[in-house]
DNA sequence: TGCATATTTGCAATAGCTGCAAGTTTGCAT
DNA sequence: ATGCAAACTTGCAGCTATTGCAAATATGCA
């Protein structure tokens, strides 16, 4: 699937990953308003209107690693184990989504978390990814729990990921070490499966896919 | 608290509330990208140097009906009825805040409904008042629930709000009736209610406020 | 009536973003 | 190897939101 498409598109995705380093570095060492789209170019080392063929707008280019992180979740959503039980699934996709959304991994560190923290426009774009998440996750209730109804979907997945972000955003805001976030995570997750639990189409076999 | 302070307040208000119907007005005409703040302010009588005097930016004055709404929930919320049970309390102030997120009592309809569902700039600014009304929720939270923790608190906000959140803009997208958006409403809360009744904290008696 | 203060305004500048047309580069077929 | 068509980059011009600053006005009160 995301294999190398020849010569053109690699060197299209390495100019990217270009563009979005060279941001990042320049956000962590002079700050977010006061780096311009014109300093990121130089840096990249592609004129400013490049940029704009790389990156719809300048709060985009913070999202650059986080969105192929969720592009990945979205994957794996789609390839369930056989037979796990769709509570199941829904724990495993809650815990990738914030892995992918907060995760410190990347080349530079937590430099975009801590914008996102701070700049509220930032925030909002990450809300905004992650509502965009839930209503992939709420298609997949569907194929997960069969006749579940539309409604008992949308909350659903509504319930959990809102869940699972207040917790993220306060853990982040108040510097849980990992483990403490993990702990918080599970037991939000059990307030999440016990709401979930009382939905009849969550105890239904799910739908193996067919072929 | 919210009375007439002078003529100098007064005055003030007034062309609060005429930037923001003629802005309204001007972004159902013609669109909100083809409507430009000298436009707006052209149409409310002042200068355009004078509308970021009142609005810190464009997208703003489309919250302007939506932010006093929401300022009246925060006042209610603190303003509970003795002896009401926390659960009750939640259910309350949910409704409230739907209500004065998606109303369309306003002088201008259901413009800024429109608008928010279609631009993703102002989608993004509506998740963000949201997740901030959830965090007064949490703090309430503590008032309610005697002994109830961090986490627990930030959980249940998360998931209260996060589930009615997904049902709302799933409603309005699909154009569902005010009586179909509360039936799913009341369903989403159902299975809120479900997940938090199993917090422990929720079921000890409320505080009464102090006095 | 006059002053101290709050408000409005004009001016100038910055920066994000877009459309357009010209210049380059690349992939592929011959 | 060669040449063409498609894809990519770039420079330019322009529009708009947003902000700082200082002058000009308006207002509330003594």
């Amino acid at each position: 699937m995301g294999h190398v498409e020849g010569l053109r598109e690699r060197k299209k995705l390495r100019t990217r990953r270009t563009i979005a380093a060279e941001a990042l570095r320049l956000f962590a060492e002079r700050g977010y308003e006061e780096t311009t789209i014109a300093d990121i170019a130089a840096a990249a080392d592609v004129s400013p209107r490049t940029f704009f063929s790389y990156f719809p707008s300048k709060e985009d280019v913070v999202f650059a690693e986080i969105d192929d992180r969720l592009a990945e979740v979205a994957e794996r959503l789609a390839t369930r184990p056989p037979g796990e039980p769709p509570l199941a699934t829904i724990r495993r996709s809650m815990v990738d989504i914030m892995e992918a959304l907060v995760s410190e991994a990347g080349q530079y560190g937590s430099v975009q978390i801590q914008l996102i923290l701070e700049r509220p426009g930032l925030r909002a774009r990450a809300l905004q990814r992650m509502t965009d998440t839930q209503q992939e996750l709420e298609e997949h209730l569907h194929g997960l729990c069969p006749g579940i109804s539309e409604i008992d979907a949308v909350a659903a997945s509504g319930i959990a990921v809102g869940g699972m972000q207040a917790v993220i955003v306060h853990c982040r805001r108040h510097g849980y070490s990992p483990e403490a976030m993990r702990d918080a995570l599970d037991s939000a997750l059990t307030i999440v499966e016990r709401g979930l639990g009382s939905v009849a189409a969550f105890h239904q076999a799910p739908v193996e896919s067919a072929g």
